[in-house]
DNA sequence: TCACGCATGTAAGATGTTACATGATTAA
DNA sequence: TTAATCATGTAACATCTTACATGCGTGA
């Protein structure tokens, strides 16, 4: 029972909750729509797809040849399936595992010239400023197909947070270039290498 | 050339390059002041400590049975290290993986009543604002640590970076508890379960 | 004496990425 | 005919967490 591929199981789960899908579409997803908050890969992906098989929890058609490339495999959650993640879904979100290497390096500023660490910010700038056009690109396609009658509003407001936090960053980045022009640098030539 | 253990390496070198110090008082920096951007394990922590000085990046001090407890080792670095420590700032930072079970969860939205989506929030919106206090009360203290001529401008920094996103997610938090709240409700009552 | 904090360490397993192999279809 | 995209998969490796083992010092 301590088999499951942790969370991604129920990403997996989530996905094929939304519509029968293959493991390249639900990548495909994951790449576009979640890349800011969750990502997996292949190597993942179609192992866990098969556990989700073998408990019950999903099953597949194998449409070979149907389709196109080598014969696609679509998975469907079943009944089982549905319950599994509504569980899960109840059960209080706790991983929150961030690892932002600017923090780091900023962090350890002290050991190199200021020059580079506001290099490093005007990138991570440029970063986040791109997110956050593609996130308000999301909402807005997101209220197009409301108008189709097609319902992303959970989806949409994953990408709302998006642009929250995006915007934070950039905005840190810009008051965190501020503050080492001003007084990082002759802070760095008192010290020397 | 490939045996090191990832960027835990960087970061054990950036500790050290502040002060000789132990495994042990590196894992609580870490959770202390870097945990909402970075976090590493004993399990990483005293292998990776162990390559440094099999590579010269660092030399261990046994001071056995000096301090308290079974006998600390103290780590320095090297100027090897230094210089390692350097070249590594120099690169342009990318990584950026974060994984937000939250966010998970609020996608996949409608396989669940709204409340549950509305509870998980409440309690996110209760963390960030502990973490936002947290962060600010680094902030003081590094301010007053300043007065005594102890420099942590960087670190500064970086709990400014929590103060931002911890914000931007309390706040975005709060505007989707309205959203679901105003029309969620009826969204999941017509599709049943 | 007993719990707790300090301190180091390892083994096992869970998790995740990367590189590769395969091959069909489609558009240029 | 060639490249790109669709599509599935695995093996090797890298990474990371967890649980455990050890044991001293300090204060209650």
């Amino acid at each position: 029972m301590k088999e499951n591929t942790g969370i991604s199981k129920y990403v997996m789960l989530g996905m094929l909750a939304r519509m029968p899908q293959t493991g390249y579409t639900i990548k495909k997803w994951i790449e576009n729509e979640y890349s800011h908050f969750w990502q997996e890969s292949f190597g993942q992906i179609y192992p866990t797809l098969k556990k989700l098989v073998a408990e019950g929890l999903a099953v597949s058609s194998d449409n070979t040849q149907s389709g196109n490339g080598r014969g696609q495999i679509v998975y469907s959650i079943t009944d089982t399936g549905r319950k599994e993640l509504s569980d899960w879904l109840r059960k209080e979100p706790k991983i929150e595992k961030l690892r932002y290497e600017i923090l780091l390096k900023i962090s350890f500023g002290e050991n190199i010239e200021p020059e580079v660490l506001l290099g490093h910010l005007d990138s991570f700038i440029r970063r986040n400023e791109k997110l956050v056009k593609d996130m308000n690109g999301y909402i807005e396609l997101f209220k197009k197909l409301k108008e189709q009658d097609i319902d992303c509003s959970y989806s949409q407001l994953t990408a709302l947070c998006g642009v929250y936090v995006y915007s934070a960053m950039r905005d840190w980045a810009i008051e965190a270039k501020k503050i080492i022009s001003e007084k990082g640098v002759d802070d760095h030539e008192t010290k020397g290498s």
